[in-house]
RNA sequence: GCGAAAGUGGCGGAACUGGCAGACGCGCCGGACUUAGGAUCCGGUAGCCGAAAGGCUUUGGGGGUUCAACUCCCCCCUUUCGCACCA
């Protein structure tokens, strides 16, 4: 008996894979490709059990496409700069770098005990100049092609974290990471046009089939598309007011106007206002007000002034009004109180006029009973030559006469917004480029990338960039007419540097190009992509969004990036997300050096499929290892019988044992192939694999019945059967193989023992024969008015007239219908025989 | 409020296309082997009634379709997640 020790096959297997470099890949354009990728990570420090979840589980996936004859990508990257480095480093004087660095290798080393197979030589990090040099290359083709762009705007500004913050990372007016309420700051900013891809995003999002639908949904509503018309209400004594409605069936409702307290013509409004001090101090109390006060009632205010409803010529009020975004639409809109709830909830309140323009029902409720907005699309009513049409049709005719009169156009609004990327830190991409007082915004040529980041030693996360206090770094030349200018000062959002690392996957170590076009060709889409799914949105999409640019750029000639996706549920600990404040974390290197790595990746798989939230347990890890000690001495027992190389199956000639042997081998292999790689349920793959495991104890059992001595308890004893030996040797490689996706390190060791003597990667996966996997008798259930009373066992190849024929004369079938009337007999596929009676 | 997903033993979960509910594992109970067992092996384990054979009930609740429903349809409840005044 060899005795089974992990954490040794751990060490020797990790040691053997990489000195035969064994999952590191070339192109290879005679093999099938399969890229498998899990998002890179933040290296935060420590890796736990949650993080490696997601890591085993495209290891599994990544092995077993290997053994299916696929030439797999299997990379590694850290997306390695951002605010916790340089948040360290203003507590604690830790160089981000250093930091940085120093987890980056602790992680690896964790990945590397776990024995995931990445292809090592190709590990990114983003802080490298090798890396963001590209990041910095993609932002000048944008900016050549207008898609990034400065503008003065107002930016999410979070006192803490002292920095500014994009739209999608502020939650409910608070800074996303460390919570704390924002407030509003004018600044210059630099843009990425990804409203220009708005529609493009939009559409692509329905050939996502093997996307999670629920990533979908939240994609489509996060782009927001509407459509309708831009109209302008021409305000009496000059001017115009632009409103943006998605209704304009109702615009004969439309009884007032409301503005954002920050739409432009307010401004112009207090100045000219009666008394100015008094419009500005109504004005000041809302725009004082953040995001989330704003949204807790409706507010508003005359501005005294009136504009033109141009269908009803009518003049009408135009307000200011708290819950008008402006930044949505024209920050402006056209206020139709009986058919928007909002605009009735404003109504009532300020007792505005309410004029009822589609009816709903038979008959038009009296405005005065009305208790809510009727927001149901219908038959138009004093709605002068439109009165009697109906919607949609109607809007199509009110939007194309608006038109023609030129005083409103159809158009389509996105909630998605330019992406703000200036971001006052240090620890990111230097944004390239100079500003010269002759020149102006001067892009730095390609052939001047990187600006390096330098290396400033000192850093207080007060005030503006960092950046902006290294001297050195901020006098430069100009590089058009090279007198003296200013480098920009502001980094890049890190979500820049992983919106395309996937692609520098495919060739990353090219000094020239983000990466190659004919190594992304082979490598790309992404065939397998996992992650958390707090990424839903934001990564996802931004990625999506410069795979797009870079289709346009020249470099690809694809739109979607990721084929499949997947998101990782989440591994609680007592009901919480492992965190390190709350000290509930679960390091995997303790679990390694109790159990191994393979019982903890199994472990992980078994427990629940993928997608769905765990809850850590210890027991269930020391189940695995339970497992696994009972597959070794499985394997140990037959090895030396069943070893070297040669001996068939049984064929014809199985006993009923061996028959049943193979038989469970076959129907395995078919399960554990569908489980993995079309549903991706590795609980049930792993669960199969007992099952097996346990049939193959069975019958080690039936073959002996020697004296059990001493623990543990021996196997059967000796076969003699050539036939025997060949079903348990099919079984025990096929076992094996399988496995070693989940438990590498003990498979390799394993399928060593079994005889053979090259490793797994030399291997392939088990073949399925469903002529085997067929069972030749079958256990058929009787129901008698759906209750089962009966149960027949028939060879396999029992014809559904006989099945019906045993299944009346069954004694206890007879009993259950002695003197009643059988009304139906359906023999349904399964088989089942299900008998209706009287 | 809107949108999405999900509710199955003591627990994690399984049931692939409407066809034997509870696979597999954890836990628990019993047995074997033992100086010992927290190792190992074997057996049991949804609930209720019954000595047993067997019977009845059971997939959040209530209806429905069907020979047959965890699965499909309608109503309701609960939980989780996402968005949250987007005109």
């Amino acid at each position: 008996m060899t005795e089974y020790k992990p954490q040794q096959l751990d060490k020797k297997w990790q040691q053997q894979w990489t000195a035969s470099r064994a999952f590191e890949v070339t192109e290879d354009p005679k093999r099938p490709k399969y890229y498998c990728l899990e998002m890179f990570a933040y290296p935060s420090g420590h890796a736990h059990v949650g993080h490696v979840r997601n890591y085993i589980l495209g290891d599994v996936m990544a092995r077993t496409k290997r053994l299916r004859g696929f030439n797999v990508l299997h990379p590694f990257g850290w997306d390695a700069f951002g605010l916790p480095a340089e948040n360290a480093a203003i507590k604690t004087g830790t160089h981000p770098e250093t930091s940085t660095l120093g987890n980056i290798a602790h992680m690896k080393g964790q990945l590397q005990r776990l024995g995931i197979s990445y292809a090592w030589e190709r590990e990114i990090a983003t802080c490298l100049p090798e890396y963001y040099k590209f990041n910095q290359w993609i932002f000048l083709k944008m900016f050549e092609r207008g898609l990034a762009y400065r503008k003065h705007s107002t930016v999410n500004w979070c006192p803490s974290c002292q920095t500014v913050l994009a739209n999608e990372q502020v939650v409910e007016g608070a800074c996303w990471r460390c919570g704390t309420t924002i407030v509003t700051r004018d600044l210059e900013q630099w843009f990425f046009r990804i409203t220009a891809y708005a529609d493009e995003l939009l559409k692509g999002l329905e050939t996502l089939t093997n996307w999670p639908e629920k990533v979908v949904v939240m994609q489509r509503n996060w782009i927001g598309r509407s459509e309708g018309a831009r109209v302008t209400f021409p305000v009496v004594g000059g001017g115009a007011i632009e409103v943006f409605t998605t209704r304009i069936d109702t615009i004969y409702g439309a009884t007032f106007v409301l503005l954002a307290p920050e739409h432009p013509l307010v401004e112009q409004f207090a100045s000219e206002a009666a008394d100015p001090a008094a419009f500005r101090a109504q004005l000041g109390r809302f725009r004082a007000l953040d995001r989330d006060a704003r949204l807790t009632g409706k507010e508003g205010f005359d501005t005294g002034r009136r504009a033109v409803n141009p269908f009803t010529r009518a003049e009408v009020p135009i307000w200011v009004a708290n819950f008008v975004l402006a930044e949505y639409g024209t920050g402006a809109i056209m206020a139709v109180p009986a058919h928007d709830q909002r605009d009735f909830d404003f109504a009532r309140k300020y007792s505005l006029p309410i004029r009822v323009v589609v009816q709903s029902g038979d008959r038009a409720v009296p405005v005065e009973t009305m208790s809510e907005a009727s927001i149901n699309y219908g038959r138009l009513i004093d709605s002068a030559e439109y009165t009697g049409q109906e919607a949609p049709a109607v809007m199509r005719r009110m939007i194309a006469d608006a038109e023609t009169q030129r005083i409103g156009v159809g158009e389509v609004q996105y909630r998605l917004k330019d992406w703000g990327i200036s971001r006052q830190r240090y620890w990111g991409t230097p944004i390239p480029i100079v500003y010269c007082d002759k020149d102006g915004v001067v892009p730095v040529p390609f052939d001047q990338l990187p600006v390096a980041l330098p290396k400033v030693t000192t850093l207080t996360g007060k005030g503006d960039s960092p950046l902006a206090q290294v001297a050195e770094f901020v006098h430069t030349k100009c590089p058009v007419c090279g007198g003296p200018a200013r480098r920009e000062t502001d980094t890049m959002d890190t979500f820049v540097d992983s919106s395309w690392y996937f692609l520098r996957f495919c060739d990353p170590r090219n000094a020239d190009l983000p990466f190659d076009p004919v190594s992304s060709a082979y490598w790309m889409p992404v065939d397998f992509y996992s992650g958390g799914v707090e990424h839903a949105i934001l990564h996802l999409l931004y990625s999506r969004f410069f795979t797009r640019v870079l289709r346009d750029v020249g470099l690809l000639d694809f739109d979607e990036p990721f084929k499949r996706l997947l998101t990782q549920g989440m591994v609680l600990k007592d009901g919480n997300v492992m965190s390190k404040s709350k000290g509930n974390v679960v390091d995997p290197d303790d679990m390694l050096a109790q159990y191994g790595a393979d019982a903890l990746r199994l472990y992980v798989m078994f427990v629940a499929p993928p997608e769905k939230e765990v809850e850590w347990s210890g027991s269930g890890l020391e189940g695995s290892f339970r497992f696994l000690v009972r597959v070794w001495r499985l394997v140990d027992h037959w090895a030396e019988t069943v070893g070297g190389e040669g001996i068939p199956a049984c064929g014809d000639d199985c006993t009923d044992a061996e028959r049943a042997v193979r038989q469970k081998t076959h129907e395995t292999i078919r399960r554990v192939t569908i489980d993995i790689e079309e549903r991706m349920h590795l609980n049930t793959a792993v669960s199969s694999l007992m099952e097996l495991v346990n049939k193959l104890y069975t019958f080690s059992e039936g073959t002996v019945h020697g004296a059990p001595s001493r623990s543990p308890k021996p196997l059967g004893g000796r076969v003699e059967r050539m036939q025997t030996i060949g079903a348990l040797r099919e079984a025990l490689d096929a076992l094996v193989l399988m496995l070693s996706p989940f438990v590498p390190h003990s498979a390799e060791e394993m399928w060593h023992m079994l005889g053979h003597p090259e490793g797994i990667a030399q291997a392939s996966w088990p073949t399925f024969d469903a002529a085997i996997a067929k069972a030749d008798e079958v256990t058929v259930p009787v129901q008698i008015n759906g209750k089962i009373r009966a149960r027949l066992t028939v060879p396999a190849t029992t014809s559904d007239e006989q099945l019906r024929e045993l299944a009346l004369a069954d004694g206890a079938v007879r009993h259950h219908t002695a003197g009643r009337t059988i009304r139906k007999v359906v023999v349904a596929k399964g088989p089942l025989v299900s008998v209706v009676v009287q």
